[in-house]
DNA sequence: GCTTGACACCTAGACAGACAAAGTATAGGA
DNA sequence: TCCTATACTTTGTCTGTCTAGGTGTCAAGC
């Protein structure tokens, strides 16, 4: 996958990721990879400025932790940035559900 | 649904529009809202741009009719258009179950 | 005859967001 | 020492969707 094809779901994978768990910038690209099988190789110029914008929203928060010299800014998901998975989520399916009627389900 | 949310899907949704038979620009338009229950609702400045796009880039032809004084632009799917069809409509797929797998398939 | 609304098409402009590409810096292994 | 992996940041670009207008035809209702 490449290209703006995630354009518009790029909150939606960054959201969930953090959903298992807390984690660094580089850690959510890595995580999203490895979950998706190698589908989603985000860019770091994508991830970045999107956990910016996220942290902006208050959608997720940011802390700076230095383990051996090592700064890492660990994001976690906040109460707003939960209700904001699910709903990302079901808007999601939504999506889905209504490409898929369009189609006519099949290939 | 609103927004951009179709961003990158809307070419797919024209396309399966077509693939269920030819049709002019406003007729596109209903039959995507109809066939999404009312999910899709494309403004005009959508989908004549995407037409044009997609006439360019030989997926689609055209050929202008009138009945009774009404002038239309009637659509249709070239092969290569068929064939970018089933490729967008496989790379959606793709797109779901990549998305699925990271957000855990559940809400 | 006039107005209104559905039909049907066209276009300019704005904007957001995903990406490419470049840069900075540290740690660890060869 | 050099290279690679890790980790973050920023600038700039591009593309596609939407907003918001515009044109014109036709039928129905008044």
């Amino acid at each position: 996958m490449k290209g703006d094809a995630l354009r518009g779901h790029l909150d939606l994978l960054v959201l969930a990721a953090l959903g298992d768990g807390d984690a660094h910038g580089y850690g959510i690209i890595e995580h999203i990879r490895e979950r998706s099988q190698g589908e989603f190789d985000l860019a770091e110029g994508s991830v970045y400025p999107a956990l910016y914008r996220l942290e902006k929203s208050r959608l997720v928060a940011s802390e700076w932790t230095s383990e051996g010299g090592r700064r890492r800014r660990v994001y976690s998901l906040t109460a707003i940035g939960r209700l904001a998975l699910s709903g990302e989520s079901a808007r999601f399916e939504r999506l889905v559900r209504g490409v898929r009627a369009v189609t006519g389900g099949a290939a």
